[in-house]
DNA sequence: TTGAAAGCGTTACCAG
DNA sequence: CTGGTAACGCTTTCAA
């Protein structure tokens, strides 16, 4: 009835028709051939935005081999670091032009069928930063030449990655904390899959003990607040003269736990106990936390992860690169500070 | 040199061949069209599987018009609440086989060139729940017949959506706090664009002063947990007096901010001052917090926007369904409770 | 500097 | 029940 008017979907072709030339003269001018002449590529672009024409993603895929697609893998989304990496990666990858497709967020590996949508939709490249890689996804990407990038995390197989500086980072904390004065630490740990957790554990360990300080104790907190809180009430059931003076907890949403825990038992931090975190997490921030700790240069990192990306697109076959970002010591309040009394 | 033996990707055509049948048979069986014939069905899937055949999407869009795309649309990531619901999204639409593009996450309006990816990628359908959506993208979906589904956010222009009962949810809390004998509320607003904020702030008014309450102050909180704080500290300055009994904020993000900031003030709630909530967020269930709120029922909220949305897609011109779904009250210990002492 | 035509992999329509 | 074939919209040689 209505649509006697079929409003015909402007496409090359009928641009082409507009302007009296060829389609193909029609592609080559919007995406600026250097070979097509500066008044039709005028004209072409002038017709093109009157009648609002907008590629085809699809088709252009379909003949190119190439879609603009990264897929993006997010790990378990209660740890804040993962949903403001997801808010950057968002936001810089517009501008380059780069659609995400959301392949997955949340604990657990990438099933299956989500890894095969990696083919199906003809994924340029895969930015990965999640603890469990499915070794599925991993071989799809490299059986098919789709490269991956990690972001804040090592590769296991073969990947490129970006991470923060764990060892620098943990030593600056660990240097924090001796020099005020600590000698009996903990470390709570996140998973034992988690590079991360085991890179800032052994630098600090090693750090503190070349120094003369030492690790007493170290627990398992999941890389979660639970976790850390369950530790930190461990902590406070210690007795006094047994108990660590200072805690490092590998992610920040570990040391809230840790100092929620530690409030609710009435352990005065730092007072009685220094805490320090890893990772700059926005809600460690807020000043009911305080938490003195190490922030990953995250913008710089997903960035750094995208031209990764971006290359390995252009030019396959580039070899693996791992680029370590160095994080900036943050003094907050859960940590004392050499020659300031609390 | 080592590419002699180009391995010929499998489509249609090469498994028609091995077949000894048309492309579009095997098209047809493939997907499960009823009038292919068990065996050849059977044949064509065995040879499909054994040679690891996938579908192209790109192909399939092209030809078919359907992309199994949806976009999705988030909102500012600095509440847990987006995360949360993006979380059950991407598990939600797995099993569905829909494949998410993630258009947009964080403050702010979408990006133009954003919403140029819904076009080009010929999105199916957007899935939206972020306070701002720019209506240049919602003209955008308008125009080209892509279906809209808002999950907690009552829509504006043409587009279905699914929310919480925001008003028995209001009413809910208010009722449990006359009973504990408060008087004088107060209320943190999140933005006044902000639908959720509106309803639950205008049934808690209603409720309240309808029984012998009444709402003595109304505050911005910008739905952030710094806006829930300097609300909060507002509270502890003001003189006991004139004070409010108990606080109304429209989302747990907000109340945890209010929390701190009276705890850090010395205010004790819910001794002083109780404190309720809203949305049911992982981190107000803390212990340290334990806000008591009405949690909305995400993962149904999620479940129902996708079908809506699906059968949209489904069946155009579909008209638009809003569905609220009830929350649940969750006592927990930041507000009095009728009959205990504290 | 431009044109013509051959795909890209699927689906859908029309026959048979 | 199945086959043939024309799209779908763009890119990309190969020619001119």
């Amino acid at each position: 009835m209505d649509d006697a008017a079929a409003p015909e979907r402007t496409t090359v072709v009928t641009l082409a028709q507009m302007a009296g030339v060829a389609p193909s003269t029609v592609s080559r001018a919007l995406k600026g051939d250097p070979r097509i002449s500066d008044k039709t590529r005028r004209r072409i672009a002038a017709l093109a935005t009157e009648h609002g024409y907008m590629a085809n993603a699809m088709a252009r895929t379909l003949s190119s081999g190439r879609s603009g697609l990264v897929g993006l893998v997010l790990g378990t989304i209660d740890n804040p670091f993962y949903a403001e990496l997801m808010q950057e990666a968002v936001s810089q990858c517009a501008p380059r032009g780069i659609r995400l497709m959301l392949l997955h967020a949340g604990g657990g590996p990438i099933e299956d069928r989500t890894a095969e949508a990696l083919l199906q939709y003809k994924v340029d490249g895969c930015l990965i930063s999640s603890a469990e890689l499915s070794s599925r996804a991993a071989q799809i990407c490299a059986g098919h030449g789709v490269p991956v990038v990690m972001v804040n995390r090592v590769p296991r197989l073969h990947a490129s990655a970006v991470t923060c500086d764990n060892r620098s980072g943990a030593e600056q904390l660990a240097a924090l904390l001796l020099a005020a004065g600590h000698v009996k630490f903990a470390i709570v740990k996140g998973g034992d899959e988690s590079s991360n957790s085991v890179e800032r554990e052994r630098a600090f360990t090693e750090y503190v003990s070349a120094n003369g300080g030492e690790v007493v104790l170290r627990v398992g907190g999941g890389s979660s607040y639970d976790g850390g809180f369950a530790a930190g009430r461990m902590f406070a059931e210690m007795p006094v003269r047994r108990r660590p003076d200072a805690i490092f907890a590998v992610a920040d949403i570990m040391a809230m736990g840790v100092v929620d825990a530690l409030r609710i038992a009435e352990v005065a931090v730092p007072r009685d106990i220094s805490v320090v975190g890893f990772d700059g997490i926005a809600p460690a921030a807020r000043p009911i936390y305080g938490i003195t700790t190490v922030a990953q240069p995250l913008r710089a990192m997903v960035g750094r992860g995208l031209d990764l990306l971006t290359a390995r697109i252009g030019t396959p076959n580039l070899p693996d690169e791992m680029v370590a970002l160095r994080g900036d010591l943050i003094l907050r309040c859960t940590a004392r500070v050499a020659g300031q009394s609390v």
